[in-house]
DNA sequence: AAAAACGCCAACCGCTCCTGG
DNA sequence: CCCAGGAGCGGTTGGCGTTTT
C-alpha cells in the first residue's frame, strides 16, 4: 500500500521541525482552528506533510500538554487502562487529558513495559504462567522501583524541558485565550463498536476480574462485589465505553474542545466527571476503581522498599 | 579521552476508519 | 452501495544525549 500522496511530494522536508516552523503551524491554528489539514501546508508553504502538521500539533504543540514527569498516579493508571483496554493508546489518553498518546505509548514501552516484564521475570515461574494477566495488573502496583532511570526525580526528565521546549510552551500559552472562546462540539463514537472495542480485549477483562484485591474491598470505599460484576456487565460496559466515547469527542471531535479542558486543567475535568457520574451510576465504580485505588496503591508503593 | 553501548523520544510509516459525493 | 480522500491510530525507527567501558 502507498503512502498518502502528500508525503510523495518532491520537497516535503522531514525530520525535526524547527522553531520557525512551529511558530507558522501555531500562528495559522490559532487562525483558522485545528482541523482540516490538507490545507494546513498549502496554505502556510510549510513544507511538511498535512499529516506531520496535525502531529506536530497534536503531540507537541497543543496548549495544555504535560510533557515528562509522569507521576505515580499517571503511571497507575496508564497501567490499569492498559490492562483493560490493551495498547488502545488514544483510549488511554483520553483519561490522561494532559497526555499525548504519543507520550503515553513512549513511556509504556520504555518504562513500564520493562518494570512489567521485570517484574515477571523475578516472579515464580508457576504464579507467572497461569494468570499472568491477573499479576500484570495486581501485582505490577507491587513495582516498588520509584527511582528508574528517566523518572521524575532523574536528572534526564530535567534535560526534557529544553529550552525549546519552554518555547513552546509559551507559544502554546499565547493560544489560550483564543482556545477560551472556542465551541464545544461533541462527536459520538458508535457504541457498538466500543463494545467490540471492550470486549475483543479478553485478556482485559479477565485482568480486571484477577483484579479485585480483597483487601481493598474490605476497606468498604471501593467496590463490592455486586458492584465489580455488574462493571463486568454488558450494560455497565456500555456506561464505560460510553464514558471512553465522551471522552474521545472531547480529545477528536475538536482539538480546540481538547485545548479547552487542558487548560482548566484537573479541576475541570473532576468536574465534569461528577457530572458525568451523576447520570451514569455504574460508571462511578469504574472510575473509582480507576482513578482512586491507583492513587492509594501507588501511595502504598511508595512505602515500602524497592524490589529491584 | 575516546569509543561503544544504551536509552529516550519526536517523527515517520502503513494501515484502518470515517465521511461525503 | 461504492469509491476516494482525509483523519486518526498504533507500531516502528532514526537521531541525539547519556552512561559505561
Amino acid at each position: 500500500m502507498g503512502r498518502p500522496p502528500c508525503c510523495d511530494k518532491v520537497g516535503i522536508k522531514k525530520g525535526p521541525w524547527t522553531p520557525e516552523e512551529d511558530i507558522i503551524l501555531v500562528s495559522y491554528i490559532q487562525e483558522h482552528g485545528p482541523g482540516n489539514w490538507r490545507s494546513v501546508p498549502t496554505n502556510t508553504g510549510l513544507l511538511r506533510c498535512s499529516k506531520s502538521c496535525r502531529l506536530r500539533w497534536t503531540n507537541y504543540l497543543r496548549p495544555g500538554i504535560k510533557r515528562g514527569n509522569f507521576t505515580p498516579h499517571e503511571e497507575g493508571m496508564i497501567i490499569h487502562l492498559q490492562a483493560l483496554l490493551g495498547n488502545k493508546w488514544a483510549a488511554i489518553a483520553s483519561y490522561l487529558p494532559q497526555r499525548t498518546d504519543n507520550d503515553i505509548k513512549n513511556y509504556w514501552n520504555t518504562h513500564l513495559k520493562k518494570k512489567i516484564n521485570k517484574f515477571h521475570s523475578a516472579l515464580d515461574p508457576q504464579m507467572a504462567s497461569d494468570s499472568k494477566s491477573c499479576q500484570f495488573v495486581s501485582k505490577s502496583f507491587s513495582d516498588r522501583d520509584i527511582d528508574i532511570p528517566g523518572h521524575a526525580s532523574s536528572p534526564r526528565f530535567n534535560q526534557n524541558s529544553s529550552m525549546y521546549a519552554s518555547s513552546t510552551e509559551n507559544i502554546s500559552r499565547l493560544l489560550e485565550g483564543w482556545m477560551r472562546s472556542s465551541p464545544k462540539t461533541t462527536q459520538s463514537e458508535p457504541q457498538e463498536k466500543l463494545h467490540q472495542h471492550v470486549f475483543a480485549n479478553s485478556a482485559a477483562a479477565t485482568s480486571l476480574h484477577c483484579y479485585r484485591p480483597e483487601v481493598e474491598q474490605e476497606e468498604g470505599d471501593l467496590i463490592s462485589n455486586e458492584e465489580f460484576e455488574s462493571i463486568l456487565s454488558f450494560d455497565n460496559l456500555t456506561s464505560i465505553t460510553w464514558e471512553k466515547s465522551s471522552c474521545d469527542s472531547t480529545q477528536k471531535g475538536s482539538q480546540a474542545a481538547a485545548t479547552y479542558d487542558d487548560i482548566h486543567g484537573k479541576a475541570h475535568l473532576v468536574q465534569e466527571r461528577k457530572q458525568r457520574t451523576e447520570k451514569n451510576p455504574p460508571l462511578m465504580f469504574f472510575e473509582k476503581w480507576l482513578l482512586d485505588e491507583s492513587a492509594g496503591q501507588v501511595e502504598e508503593m511508595m512505602e515500602l522498599p524497592p524490589m529491584f
